[in-house]
DNA sequence: TATTTGTTTTAGACGCGTCTAATCCGGGGT
DNA sequence: ACCCCGGATTAGACGCGTCTAAAACAAATA
């Protein structure tokens, strides 16, 4: 049986590898979980043992089959505690990520099917993540592009945007920047700053490089690869 | 903080100081959480340090107040679970048990409001273990009696059965016993056996004397002390 | 009172997950 | 080709929660 911790550390590789692609450097995991790099080193080797993940030394990590299945489904119990949390007990867009990160180690299958019926269900988080389906096959998410990637003109469709930053994701929400909404790129700072007008609202919102990172986005025919916006928020 | 650990040893110095009373053995709690004694002594000796517990060495052990209200917290977060799942998540009478035991540790204040919320603040879960409040003064349970200890002829009224082994729960929901329900002692055998009969279906049953005494009553006038019947079950 | 019996505690060990301090690569610059 | 520096690994320690084996104790019995 893994741990806790262990499923921790493949979700962050899982999670990093999905960012930069592998191998995942010791340091990443370390920054990302809030650990030390040695901590790091030793928890790898175990993972490697246990045949989680490959390993070249002082090179880097990647999940193996096996790993990314472990890894997507403490992924698919997290987003679905997500949405729940949102549809039926009246979180908001931002306070669910701490509250599933609890909780997701300690679900029954039982438990998830349960709460996936109950949800009908649903393909996407109410971040826009996608659910892993029930079979654990890895989802797809070719099709979606970074908003700090596009240029001055470029009009989009927001269809995801991380979960990691509550404060970031209030400050989204009250941009009027979630899943569905189209924007325009009206300016790009050279100190990395982007310029949108959210079409909806008509409203000019400025984000910080390292935010338009986190957004992903399609072109407005274009389809978020989960689409299946019956998910609210509040 | 205290890890979850500790909270599953005040649970059951909890429980166990509701069925036999202060002060609780070593061995007892041992038994009660799977665990060999000297593990026991050692954390009993670290809920010591912490003023969670006070203890008589070679006597026995017995909550501070302190410790009894980290006890209810988690009595709390249990039967208000196991309330839910069975309202909500449409999960029977039996099943909840465990659920229950692998989540509580591990929902925000945040959810248990929200949980309480969403069942209308119920007094009871569905095994009729009252659910302590929110202020987490100890609950009363006085003018109850155990199944076993009444003799031929008398009528009572079930309040509660133990959440503790889901096979038994599994059996007396099959037999109709459950709380609320209106029976009748008919016989009680030298050897252990009390047979009782069930005034709603009419139908007898025998149950061992170790499972009649997990079983809680009333008078037929009488009240469970949390009397708040709108938590139905599967 | 002396002994036996059963429970409790002490002693010592182990695996997990973490840390700090020290060492060890390996790639980029001179 | 050499050195240097940043990132990675090893070494060694610690607290937690657990165990087994051995010692200490209390209570009942002879």
């Amino acid at each position: 049986m893994l741990s806790d911790v262990m499923e921790d550390y493949l979700k962050a590789i899982y999670s990093l590898q999905m960012e930069h692609g592998p191998p995942v450097s010791t340091s990443d995991i370390a920054e990302y979980l809030g650990k030390t790099p040695p901590t790091v080193t030793s928890m790898v080797g175990k993972l490697e043992e246990r045949g989680l993940v490959e390993r070249e030394k002082y090179k880097g990590v990647e999940l193996t089959d096996e790993g990314e299945t472990v890894a997507l489904e403490v992924l698919r119990h997290h987003r679905l505690l997500e949405a729940y949390l949102t549809e039926h007990l009246d979180y908001s867009w931002s306070e669910v990520h701490e509250e599933a990160d609890a909780l997701e180690h300690h679900i029954s299958e039982e438990f998830e099917r349960r709460v996936a019926a109950a949800l009908g269900n649903p393909k996407v988080d109410p971040h826009g993540d996608p659910i892993p389906s029930a079979d654990l096959t890895p989802p797809d998410s070719s099709g979606l592009s970074m908003l700090s990637d596009h240029g001055v003109g470029d009009t989009v469709v927001v269809c995801r945007v991380s979960d990691r930053n509550p404060e970031e994701l209030e400050y989204l929400s009250e941009a009027g920047i979630t899943p569905g909404t189209t924007i325009d790129v009206t300016d790009i700072a050279p100190f990395g700053m982007v310029t949108v007008r959210v079409v909806e609202t008509e409203s000019e919102q400025s984000l910080p490089e390292s935010v338009a990172r986190t957004i992903r986005v399609r072109e407005p025919d274009g389809d978020c690869q989960g689409e299946d916006e019956e998910v609210s928020m509040a």
